[in-house]
DNA sequence: CATGGGATTGACT
DNA sequence: GTCAATCCCATGC
């Protein structure tokens, strides 16, 4: 746990999704910087992990660094990284990516796109990147999934907050995170994602 | 045991 | 703007 960026781990979740923006999520020769997350706490209604412990909510309540994966509308897989100590059910979902690395083959398993279009949601990023339910509850700093550190060559986004979408319940908290600016985020684009600084 | 609802997406009106 | 696809789990009878 020696690099800065793995210390967003050990947070709270809120802080930990808004650290994570910038970080990178590796899947083979496929990459992409995180540029939207969205936290999830069991103390919330919202959160999978508030029916308590099931067969499909078990990982969340592990320690931190691994992924939590799982069906989304009986379609997609959602992508996660569990935080927080063992026994606390807590969660960053990440919503979108911008491509970094593989880009000819997340275009082979998504389809011609635009490539803001790629990544620029939670069931199209696991698509691209070829992540799949198996990879639930496996470790983020071993693989197969690799959470990274920012790239070395490129400044740290400012990040947005707004309420996190797709949901019905909580949606007053302030629990979305965007990279202002990064048209790779997906909609609907919080206020003021594309105003100048 | 039957029903309803999603942390979504893409196709269509 | 509407809607279907399709699975897991919570709720209620």
């Amino acid at each position: 746990m020696s690099d800065q960026h793995l210390r967003a781990l050990e947070l709270p979740v809120v802080d930990a999704a808004r650290m994570l923006v910038g970080c990178t999520i590796t899947h083979g020769e496929t990459s992409g910087v995180i540029v939207e997350t969205e936290a999830y706490h069991e103390i919330e209604p919202a959160c999978h992990a508030f029916a308590g412990l099931t067969n499909r909510t078990w990982p969340l309540f592990e320690a931190p660094e691994i992924a939590y994966v799982y069906r989304s509308y009986g379609v997609h897989a959602l992508l996660n990284v569990v935080v927080e100590p063992a026994g606390v059910g807590a969660a960053v979902l990440i919503r979108a990516l911008e491509p970094l690395s593989g880009i000819a083959r997340m275009h082979v398993r998504r389809g011609r796109e635009r490539p803001t279009d790629l990544c620029s949601g939670p069931g199209k990023l696991t698509q691209a990147l070829g992540i799949g339910l198996d990879l639930n509850a496996t470790s983020l700093l071993r693989g197969p999934i690799v959470l990274g550190p920012p790239p070395p060559d490129r400044a740290a986004p400012r990040v947005t907050v707004g309420g996190r979408i797709g949901i019905t319940r909580a949606v007053e908290l302030p629990w979305r995170f965007c990279a202002a600016g990064n048209r790779n985020v997906s909609r609907p684009w919080p206020p003021g994602l594309l105003a100048p600084v």
